[in-house]
DNA sequence: CAGGTTATTATGTCTGCACATAATAATACT
DNA sequence: AGTATTATTATGTGCAGACATAATAACCTG
């Protein structure tokens, strides 16, 4: 066979696998042999194999060889937006409006959460989708990490979106999970107690801390995955 | 600077990035330059910009060149590992319920989703860590694609075990949402109308629909992702 | 000057070769 | 027999050179 194209080497791959020609748990030819097949370079090949393993398709261990994974670890990528872009990207005209602005200490989850125990800026703030509740969010804010973030008008400014553009972050930490409404009902229009979508997000510069969220969805919320 | 390896040159681009050398929207040097500034072949430097690229950090154009994402459209990768296993990691022992077993017709949004009309093989069950309910499952199985699956006995092995292991999928579509406790609250032991976490996931064997899964989570269900 | 053609340029990818590295197998030594 | 050392092997990565391809810029031409 004559491929040409390290993705016509990863379909045929694949096509093998899911043929069952190469059951899960069993190994595969190594690269050389699979490159003579083929009719590629071995470097071909090995860009094919490793796009396949970081799909977590494939293991591969030096020595060992290459085998077909065993569980899949299928991993779903989601794309973390900034909510205006994702409302705009429906049509829909995107609104914010900030709620509360002031200096306080933090709820222990929070300063867990950034290792900080002093005073936080913290914002309340609501995103609209066509003039209709979107998110509530909830944000604490080191000020010693983004010291400038004090001379910014927040209440005309979103304040994810001055941080994405003035403090890019190098780690960041997602937990979702669901809520019954709080005190977000209120801001948000809805019933207490509606179950609610609810992200959490921690981003540190490095080893700094800059800013925790909690950005709860109005009901009906659907976050989509592709995998 | 003579740096070695394409990590190395990830690395250093990155730090360029952070450190708004190179500002979002900007463009950076073409493959050749950094190159031979960086004294390696432009093959490494192009492993380590693809890299880069596919992570949503750069914006690359054949002819225009490389340039900072504006947006970078974070994307946070969910690994979605078999319940069991995930159960298991926490050093939980893993128990698996089945509830119903029924042929019927689905409702739309599951016809909808799988493109299918005629009666699916329905399944209800639970899943659990340590005796304590951990998620409720409802399935819908199309036994065209899989009738292998009548001949298993459900009540003992785990529908998702059985079809990771015999029916691999090419495709797969997640939603997340949240909703009030509905039915699942019996099963799961909680009182009607908590939040829980909601997995919507169809699977496709290319085009040929597969299955419909709903997983509902305890309370308190957090979901982990990093980025 | 508008519209189409051609050149240029940066990325995308392949090849063949080389060496590095990790894991295993084989061997030697006590 | 048990342990330490040394091959062996498959993947990981690097290099230089080449051509492919897409997007843009420069150039004609009517």
């Amino acid at each position: 066979m004559s491929l040409s194209g390290w993705q016509a080497v990863q379909d045929e791959v694949l096509r093998r696998i899911h043929a069952r020609d190469w059951p899960p748990g069993s190994a595969i030819p190594n690269e050389a042999d699979l490159a003579r097949e083929f009719g590629v370079a071995r470097a071909t090949v090995n860009r094919a194999l490793q796009a396949l393993a970081e799909a977590g398709l494939l293991d591969r261990k030096r020595k060992a060889g290459t085998r077909v994974a065993l569980h899949p670890v299928r991993k779903a990528t989601l794309s973390i937006p900034i909510l205006r872009h994702e409302i705009e990207a429906r049509g829909l005209a995107y609104g914010y409006r900030l709620l509360t602005r002031t200096h306080a200490t933090a709820p222990v989850a929070v300063q867990a959460a950034l290792g900080l125990t002093g005073p936080l800026l913290h914002l309340t703030s609501l995103h609209l989708a066509a003039d209709r509740p979107y998110a509530h969010e909830d944000r604490w804010i080191n000020t010693d990490a983004v010291p400038d973030i004090l001379t910014v008008d927040l209440a005309v400014l979103n304040a994810n979106q001055w941080l994405v553009a003035h403090a890019p972050f190098t780690r960041g930490d997602f937990v979702l999970t669901a809520l019954n409404a709080g005190p977000e009902a209120g801001p948000l229009g809805i019933a207490a107690g509606a179950a609610l979508m609810v992200l959490e997000r921690t981003t540190w510069d490095g080893a700094v801390p800059i800013t925790w969220v909690r950005l709860a969805f109005a009901p009906g919320h659907r976050m989509h995955m592709v995998l």
